[in-house]
DNA sequence: CTTTTAATGTAATATCGTAACAGTTTAACT
DNA sequence: AGTTAAACTGTTACGATATTACATTAAAAG
């Protein structure tokens, strides 16, 4: 993963190492939610484990498809309690152009979420540009409006795609 | 309307007159399909109607539910079907944030669609800042994206709300 | 005036998301 | 430990949003 420490921007690259995405993750939401005296229950870390194994976007009723532990197909509302949880927590993502999910891929790093949606390969990656949130935030201000949340969805080719034609 | 002819940034003021926006947008459509050989169907004029009138979003049941011409109830694909023309034409916006559809405030005007919405009178607005739209692309393409679409929403408080309290 | 293309009507169904409420677990405090 | 309050879970039902499929009709092009 050391090419995604370089850059604000964030996109995996192909091989990058899902397993240590995951573990991190899970690790970010232990200490998180010991912190804020939260519980990390089996739902939640599911969910986030579901999530976090997959850097395409999964739609809520994916994630319920795969918590099926114990045979038991579960109810759509167990999954959007968690992800609710997980949202709030800053762990992950929805994407409103997709109804779907992703997981946080800048935890605790004090960023504007704003997506880069490869059309071909379905990955998603975040370019966190404070240079672009500030220029939101100033013409919006400009304006005179008042902003309290940005939405940036940035939808095209990733590099890996746009290579191999 | 004058105070929306200074500014890039459109965002409806209160007494403002709805009936010239609506016969505006009409006159485009019909313009802009003359131009394309398109057919400006009852279905499709109406439908601009009922969004033009309303500068606050509405989804598509809401508007389904203003096609009732002839007593008769629409299908949901009816509304769907023109909305897609109109959002085809750059008559009408998504958002995605809302599942709800506006009616474009800058139609010809070469402009990146970037909303305002208001949490609490629930109007929008367009930013519309090349600025915005330019620095997207150049952190994009400086991360190997090629940007194909811009998805830009901006939650907050209007400046006539702001001023009310 | 016929062929082809586009639009419509209609029914069914898929997909996404929430409300309500009873029951259970957990944490916090005697 | 026992009690209480808060948070979480299980379950059912339903609401809201959107699409597929296919038969029919209307319009444009030849």
């Amino acid at each position: 993963m050391e090419d995604m420490e370089a850059l604000p921007v964030r996109f995996p690259s192909r091989q990058h190492n899902h397993s240590s995405c995951v573990n991190k993750l899970l690790g970010d939401a232990e200490e998180e939610c010991r912190r804020q005296k939260l519980r990390f229950t089996e739902h939640r870390r599911k969910v986030l484990e579901i999530i976090a194994s997959s850097h395409k976007p999964l739609g809520a009723y994916d994630i319920l498809e795969q918590m099926n532990f114990s045979g038991r197909r579960q109810a759509p509302v167990v999954a959007y309690r968690a992800l609710d949880f997980l949202i709030n927590l800053g762990l992950v993502h929805r994407l409103n152009s997709l109804n779907a999910f992703v997981a946080c891929m800048a935890v605790g790093e004090d960023h504007t979420a704003q997506f880069l949606i490869c059309r071909q390969c379905k990955n998603v990656g975040e370019l966190n540009s404070k240079q672009v949130s500030e220029r939101i935030e100033k013409d919006a201000v400009e304006a005179g409006f008042q902003v309290n949340q940005q939405l940036v969805e940035i939808i095209g080719i990733c590099y890996e795609c746009a290579e191999s034609g």
